[in-house]
Formats: C-alpha cells, sequence, structure tokens
DNA sequence: GAAAGCTGTGAAAACGCTTGCACTAGTATT
DNA sequence: AATACTAGTGCAAGCGTTTTCACAGCTTTC
C-alpha cells in the first residue's frame, strides 16, 4: 500500500492541509513545522499521487502531441522524433509530462483530439503540421482548447504557431547561388496548400527579382509535393527540354530533401553534373549520397521546444506573451558520403 | 463549466451510480433504463473525466516509455519512431494513452523510470533499450512495477521483454551468402555488454561451421559499436592485411546498416569492389547509396506493438501470459539508388 | 484594555468518478 | 403463507489531493 499525504500528516502529527502547504511551500508555515514534516516525508518516502493532484487541480500537467502524418514520412524525415525531443525538453523543464498517439488517418487525428480534449486528459495540445483547412485546429478552436501548432497555419489569428521564416531561408540560399555566379536557376515547390510551399518560393523569386533575374516559367515547378519521385520528375522535364533547345539551369532550389535527392538520381541518370541542387531539412539520408549539395536545417528540435514553451504559457495564463517564434535556419554545406 | 455524471443522473432523473453502472454497460441495469441514460449522455454531449475515472480505478491508463538513447541514435536510426508506432498501435485499440521522455543522460531515464513509479501516473513502462545491468530494469523490479523491455536483458526471469531471433537472423544471413558461393566471409558485430551483439556473432558462426569452414580471427571484429567508423575501421583493417598477403573475404555480415556504409564507403574509398555487403534495420538511409547489398529488416513496429501487449497483459493480471516474443525478421535486397 | 490585525493551523468541502452494500418489489420455492 | 431469491436501483464511502474558511492565540494600535 502507497503512502499517502493522511499517512504523513499522521505521523507528522499534524492535518493533511498542512502536509499539502509544506509540500508546496506555503509562506503561511512555519519553518519549523516544514521541517519536521519534510523530514517525515523523506523518512516515508512519500510521493504525491500525481492523479489526485490533477483531479484537486483542474490540470493533468500533460501535454497531447498529435502527429497528423503518414508513417512513410514519419520514418524517413527525422523533423517529427527531433521536434519530439524538443518538446519533451521544454516540458519536463516545467513539470509537464508529453502524451502522444500516432494515427494515419487524418479522421484519425481529429480522433485523438477529440479524446485528448473530452477526457480532459491533456491540458494543451500541439499539432505537427499545419493543413490547409485542418480540422483539428477548427475543433480546438471552437472548444476554446489551448494548443499550438508547428508550421503556420492558414489562420493565425487566435492560434499560437511556429515556424521557420521560410521566406528568408530561401531567399538566402538564392542569394548564395546568385553570389556563385548562378543566373539560371529552377524552383521546385511544395503543395500548393501548404503556406510554407508558398513561403519558399516567394523567397525564391525575391532573391532572382532583386538581382534582376528572370523567372523562367519553364524552370519552377509549383504545387509539387515532398517527394523524391517529385524532384526526379522535374529534373527529367528540364532534361526533356534542354534537348529542345532551352538553356539548362546551372542551380536548383529545392523545397525538400527529398525533392533534391530525386533531382540528383534524375541528373545521374542522364549523365548530368555541375548543377548545384538545395534541399530542405538537413535529413541525415543527404549524408549518404554522393554529391555535395546545400541543405537547410530547420532546426526542428527547436521548433519542438518553441511550440511547448508558447502551449505552457499559455495553459499557464502568462500575460504578454508571444503569439509565434520564428526559429531560424541555417544553411549547410553536406559533403558528399564517398 | 464542463457536464459531470451529476449533471447527467439528474437530468435522467436516476443516480450517479446507475449512470456510472451504464457506461460500463453493467449487466445489473435494465435495458430500458440504459436506453434512457444513453440518450441523456448524446443530448448533453457528456464525456466522462478520465482523471476521475483514473483515481477512482486506481489506473490511469497509460503506458511510458524510456527511450533510453542517444539522441544522435534517435534521429538516424528510425528504429524507435517505428516501435513507438508499433506501441501506439496496440495501445489505442485497447484504451491506453502512451507518455513519452526524453533525456540524453542514463540518470535521466532512471529519473523518469522514478517519476512515473512514485507520482503513479502510468500503469506500466516500456524500456527502450536494455542494456546490461540497467539500472532502470533493477529499480522496476524492485518497485514490482509493470514493465517490458524492447530487445533481450541479461536477466530473463521476472521480465518481460520482446525481441528477434537475432541467432536465427546471422545464420539465414550468413546461410545464403554461402549458398550463393561465398566461403571466405568476414564477421562485424556490435558492443560486447548488448545480448544482441552475442547472439548475431553466434548465428554467423553457427553457418559458418555448420558448413566447415573456419571462423577466421583476422575477419571477427567483435565488441564494435554501431557506427559507420567502425565499419570503415574494420574495413581498412581487412584491407591492409589483404596488402600483406591475406586473402580479401567475398563477403561482410554485420551487425548494423551503419556499419554496412561504413565499410561500404571504405571499399570505395580503396577502390574495392564485388564484395557482398549486409547490415541490419533496413534503415532507409541505406536506400540512398550505391551498392546493392543486403539488409535485415527487424519489424521495429512489431517489436512496439508486442512490448505494449505483453506489458498491457500484464496490467491486467491476464494469466497463462508469455513473458516473451520473438518477432521474425526479413531479409530485404537493397537496390542501389541510382 | 478593547479592537484590530497577524500567524499558523485544522476541518471540511470540493474535484468527478466507482463500487460495496442495502434496499425495494417482484417472483419462485417449499 | 412464509421464506428465499433475483433484478434493478440508490446511498454513501471511498480514491488522494487542494483550498476556502474558520479559529485560536499572539501582537499591535490608539
Amino acid at each position: 500500500m502507497k503512502i499517502t499525504i493522511n499517512d504523513v500528516a499522521k505521523v507528522a502529527g499534524v492535518s493533511t492541509s498542512t502536509v499539502s502547504r509544506v509540500i508546496s511551500d506555503s509562506p503561511r508555515i512555519s519553518e519549523e513545522t516544514k521541517r519536521r514534516v519534510r523530514k517525515v516525508i523523506e523518512e516515508l518516502n512519500y510521493h504525491p499521487n500525481a492523479i489526485a493532484r490533477s483531479l484537486a487541480n483542474k490540470s493533468s500537467k500533460t501535454i497531447g502531441l498529435i502527429l497528423n502524418t503518414e508513417a512513410e514520412t514519419l520514418v524517413r524525415n527525422p523533423f517529427f522524433i527531433q521536434a519530439m525531443t524538443g518538446v519533451s525538453q521544454y516540458t519536463q523543464k516545467n513539470g509537464y509530462n508529453v502524451m502522444f498517439a500516432y494515427n494515419k488517418s487524418e479522421a484519425g487525428d481529429l480522433d485523438i483530439a477529440v479524446w485528448y480534449v473530452n477526457s480532459r486528459c491533456v491540458d494543451g495540445i500541439i499539432l505537427f503540421t499545419s493543413r490547409t483547412n485542418d480540422k483539428c485546429i477548427d475543433f480546438l478552436k471552437k472548444n476554446d482548447f489551448p494548443f499550438s501548432v508547428i508550421g503556420r497555419p492558414d489562420q493565425t489569428e487566435g492560434v499560437l504557431w511556429v515556424d521557420n521564416d521560410n521566406f528568408q531561408a530561401t531567399y538566402q540560399v538564392t542569394n548564395d547561388l546568385i553570389m556563385k555566379g548562378h543566373q539560371r536557376i529552377a524552383f521546385l515547390g511544395g503543395p500548393r496548400d501548404h503556406n510554407v510551399s508558398r513561403d519558399r518560393f516567394e523567397g525564391y523569386k525575391k532573391a532572382m527579382t532583386v538581382h534582376g533575374y528572370a523567372i523562367d516559367k519553364e524552370l519552377t515547378f509549383l504545387d509539387g509535393n515532398f517527394s523524391e519521385e517529385f524532384g526526379s520528375e522535374c529534373m527529367l522535364r528540364i532534361i526533356t527540354a534542354s534537348k529542345k533547345g532551352a538553356e539548362l539551369p546551372t542551380a536548383i532550389v529545392t523545397s525538400d530533401d527529398m525533392q533534391a535527392l530525386g533531382v540528383l538520381k534524375a541528373m545521374r541518370k542522364k549523365n548530368i553534373s555541375n548543377i548545384a541542387v538545395t534541399g530542405f531539412n538537413n535529413t541525415p539520408i543527404s549524408l549518404y549520397q554522393n554529391e555535395s549539395f546545400t541543405s537547410v536545417d530547420v532546426n526542428a528540435n527547436k521548433l519542438g521546444f518553441y511550440a511547448a514553451k508558447l502551449l505552457i504559457g499559455k495553459i499557464e495564463g502568462k500575460k504578454n506573451l508571444p503569439t509565434h517564434y520564428i526559429v531560424p535556419t541555417n544553411i549547410v554545406e553536406v559533403e558528399p558520403f564517398y
């Protein structure tokens, strides 16, 4: 049988309220009593029951994670686990636990959100991907339940979010290429309904126009997806066009390492080299291929960390908190594996 | 203000006990009453408070994960996230939540275990790596707290565990190589204090001896680690030896994909090819390199799934449950990326 | 020297649920 | 006809905390 606060109270010869106050270090208890009670707590090896505490406090001191992502992505892209460790680091420091649930379907994500909210087993939720018209976001807003989102959502009012400055990242990547003398630079984007896709394109566009270079429609591939296949496909189209007289680009800015790998694969297949390729995420797999290329490290760990920080700030009702954080990116040169 | 069981009782004109029994579908309540109460539950959109329930039941319906692993490994090896999703799949089906905490240091792992146990916020724990003399295991055993372990621990009595048949895996991998005509086969092992290392070596040894091939001391590297560096290092030693007259192996069995990549890297550097290499884990990164090789898929998802199954069986006091599961491995041929 | 103000503590009511036990009304048993 | 079941329900005591309010005993104030 586990020791309870009553046992401590009895042994120490005080009431349970006193013990409770000692635990929370209330100023209303005399040092003398505190010392005595603490000694008993030590002796009996007493530890408060977190659940009883939660019930009395109406707060579980737990936050829930919703990984609304396909298994495939989860496994290939270390982004998620990195963000999760970031979350864990912040929550641990602040006395919160973290709960997670994985569900493949989008419907499943909503189910989990509903469960989390209705059962009151978490104090707040972190969404790991923001989709357009995300049903989870709508649901959480409607229920006035604290949550934060990794990745800027469509509607930012009333939501806490963290993200990179994606515009800045591609701006810089593109600018760097231009500084190295590249003029004909292609761009591969992500799905149109992700804000991140638009931002990355805009950054590229800005850098190009600032320097007076044209955005060649034949070299910009928007509304794509973050896959290797898409990367290969675009590259093959570029190559085909070049056979019909178009000039090959000297550099390609992509929106994801997978895309970049696809591009490299197609280049290899067609025996083309000397095109600089850039990606996003600094995925370790990018280390295991033969071309050197540039990747944008998004600092996933920090994204998780700040998502937790925002959320916990909100839960604890702190005032004057920021509504979002922009986490800086670093541009890394990935050396070839061999 | 949230709806409670009392509100439902009042509206339905019954006592709270009756509502509670309707929720748990007790046979002692008449169908008539059940119907009426359920209708009210629906109308009021009532959902039981999980925490109050936990307190009354003395069970949080939550299990805790302890990821006692370095961040680097966590990120590079999708094993962990795969196992986590496996755990989540089983627990969701059975009405359990999962809590996780990440902590870099080994000391931290123990802290988390202590917190989980003392605060009673989880009903059981899954350890994601079994080390020799694992302090967490000792602590959990001493406190008689339910837990299961991924990876067979040193002392199996009184512990629930899941693992692959590592002996069988390397036996088969080695045997396959022999069937293809290889006779001179090197072996790279993992850290001596991991059971997995010993098992994998024994499988290799058995296959070799069954076929009457010698185990060449110069070609077996035990007590290594699961890194690329170790792989490269061993391969370079093999190559150096060959320059002094030793015969090169025609195949190399390694204990990890990272090791295998290291081997391939060294081969490439020294311009050697035509040596078959095998690894473990079917890591996606293995897809992004140029040699085809063989990897053993350990079915991490299933390992997590069964770890959860064993644990929940124990928590719920089921009788005649197995003490461990052996999850089959599949041998996969990884095609070169390009 | 009475009123007012502190200080330190305890009693008891929450928090929202489960469950052992008791009770009532029928029904079956002898 | 008395007894013994059974089915269906409610009462109230938990589960282990926190926290409001009350109060006793001091000290200060005018």
